[in-house]
DNA sequence: TGACATATTACGACAGTCGTAGTATGATAA
DNA sequence: TTATCATACTACGACTGTCGTAATATGTCA
């Protein structure tokens, strides 16, 4: 069973997030279960790994918190997004585009193995 | 200008370099003309980088060195690929297609806001 | 009473990348 | 001659995002 390493997704943790602050306002919690649910449980972020970036994310000026009492009177600290984290959300999914690109050179696909005949020129 | 961020390709360069080295055996300054000629120069591996992705993925048994003298009189390390290191980019083939899946999800598509310059210029 | 989901924080380990620097050879140019 | 560049590689430590482990606290359901 194939599984995305940490490694691979590392840098993009902050644009899921920050994919999800753009729809609404949330909290560590729910954005666990949002990316779950989206993508059908073949990522579940950590939730260190998700707390951590919060902490990163507003120090850096890409969302802001703020406490609100939820209805059962528990204290939640919610996250929303800044119009930098919007702007920095922007340039990551160009550099996906990029980076798809890139990678994508050095892959090979199982079915239509396409090999490029290089006849010396070049 | 987009570029790529080394967080997002962490992960990457290991098989970046086995890709070229199941076409053929290689050493290091080749490897790293190769990427930048294959990506177009949108991607230059770190020297640093690339012989300290030798370095491990000799431990980890997916390539071999040999050393071998050149025409010149120097002598380079080459490596190959093994068995092992063939298998293992064939699982980074299939995960990265997990990823681009799950990445995808999060990714919004900006409507022709790309900027080109079609003069030529440059 | 206990298990479970919710909601968050603390702390340190790990590992891949990268900055900086150094070594050494051969070719080309001033 | 001297300098510079391309080639070819190694050493070392800093940085940073992720993750394992653990702790805390509340509400709900059985």
């Amino acid at each position: 069973m194939v599984s995305i390493s940490s490694d691979v997704i590392r840098g993009y943790n902050d644009t899921m997030i920050l994919f999800l602050l753009k729809i609404a306002p949330s909290y560590g919690y729910e954005i666990s279960k949002s990316i779950r649910a989206l993508t059908n449980e073949k990522y579940v972020i950590k939730e260190t790994t998700l707390y951590s970036a919060f902490t990163r994310m507003e120090e850096n000026g890409y969302v802001e918190s703020f406490s609100q009492e939820a209805e059962n009177g528990k204290r939640r600290t919610y996250y929303r997004i800044t119009e930098k984290g919007k702007m920095y959300y922007n340039e990551k999914c160009e550099e996906w585009k990029l980076t798809q690109e890139v990678v994508g050179k050095f892959i090979t696909e199982e079915n239509n193995y396409k090999e490029e005949t290089t006849n010396g020129n070049n």
